[in-house]
DNA sequence: GAACCGTTTTTTGCATGCTATTTGGAATGA
DNA sequence: TCATTCCAAATAGCATGCAAAAAACGGTTC
């Protein structure tokens, strides 16, 4: 429909290549919303930051059009607020929010247990072991950090291994939301401990196949892991949002 | 950074003002949204069509950038599908798919209920029971459509009673995302009666604030009537993904 | 010093147009 | 007839620039 012919002679700028000199792989769009998530769960955004378009395109070198979509994105994964004609900042939750997310968590460990121990192939479990004697060994050389990120995974790989997209999908999500707030916790010593002996329990009622074991282990675990964590953040949370 | 000097000096043109002759209310991309999200969940925009975004931004009198947002929102609330390159697209959910968010809908639905007869507020319950009035009022007038979006109100109102901004907003996306496919049970006149049946005897639970109760009939209303839906949709729907 | 108000500066919202990828189909060969 | 290759049209991805809203500033008054 429309005349293409008149071409103005200019090439876009180089600016497809990225501060590190590689060119990003993937959809920039793709990308921002990876790093930003990276960004935020890990802590470097913190709650309560603003962030300003301009500056983080600058920083991820694309331009502001895919860095919104990213934002857009990321806002209904509630990692981010968009406040109109604001900008988008990180929501600071308060001890209430990240409580009704766990009891999310918790209702869907119930729904995915014995779908776990049904459904459930030997590839997944052996998948299973293999993260959780790789988590053990993070724990005995002391190694706070790789021991969450394994922690998590297993987790996820448990409630994947329930067969239903959906209920991974929202686990996945909620527990991304509030990961930030989970991993005070892990700073306690004794809750260390005794939260790598609840692994082992529940991968022994992953092997038994043994459904309402595993419910009562995998909530009982979480409600105990967030019961230090909360204590630790009693002072840095506010009360309400 | 670059040079501001050179400007084509043309206007934008008349574009905010729509097709009614209205300029819209509120931004743009959440106009596409809302717009957009209806025209999945009533069906105008059919599972498995296609949707350009050149020929939904002409029709939502917008420009791609807005609407490319708000399909970037509505991808995270998986109302549609974008592969890169290639678009969007409604996706068609298999009988499994919606299985599944049945049955988180009603995991939730079991998290919420005692939270919400401990926590309900008089002026809840008032507004629930003035809604079921209406429901049966569109109900005793045969009036399906009308009746069918009440209904999923009173619902909703059940679960924000709860409390739990997250278990609202998880219950709100998943059951909009299945919508279309439960509307099919309502078209059995049987069925449709004893809905409404079964809707008095919520009611009755809430009032007499009774968790163990409501949970249990709140399962079975959604139990039974996604039974005769999945019934109706037998032939329309494929199996698999 | 604090509160008010107009002006400048910054930042978001959006339309536009170019580039890159995909696709549909014609032309070619087996 | 069918598969293959190549080209052109269509369409998504993204950078850019302008308009408008919000924030920051500066000066004035109380």
């Amino acid at each position: 429909m429309s005349a293409k012919a008149l071409h103005a002679i200019r090439r876009n700028s180089a600016s497809r290549i990225a501060a590190d000199g590689f060119a990003p792989r993937g959809l920039s769009t793709t990308v921002a919303v990876e790093k930003l998530r990276d960004m935020i769960t890990s802590g470097e955004l913190p709650p309560g930051s603003r962030i300003t378009e301009r500056a983080i395109s600058d920083r991820l070198s694309l331009s502001r059009t895919p860095l919104r979509e990213a934002l857009k994105i990321l806002e209904s994964e509630e990692l981010v607020v968009l406040e109109p004609h604001r900008g988008a900042l990180v929501p600071l939750l308060s001890e209430e929010e990240v409580d009704e997310a766990m009891s999310v968590l918790m209702a869907l460990e119930a729904l995915a247990a014995p779908l776990v121990c049904s459904r459930m192939t030997p590839e997944q479990l052996a998948e299973i072991e293999t993260l959780h004697a790789r988590m053990v060994a993070h724990f005995e050389a002391g190694e706070l950090l790789p021991y969450f990120t394994i922690n998590q995974d297993i987790h996820r790989a448990i409630i994947d291994a329930s067969g239903s997209h959906t209920v991974s999908r929202i686990y996945r999500r909620e527990s991304g939301r509030i990961q930030r707030y989970r991993f005070a916790g892990n700073r306690d010593m004794a809750r260390w401990r005794r939260a790598v002996y609840e692994h082992e329990l529940i991968l022994d009622a992953l092997r038994q196949r043994d459904g309402e074991l595993l419910k009562a282990l995998l909530q009982a675990h979480l409600r105990s892991g967030w019961k230090v964590s909360r204590e630790r953040l009693g002072e840095t949370l506010p009360q309400a949002p």
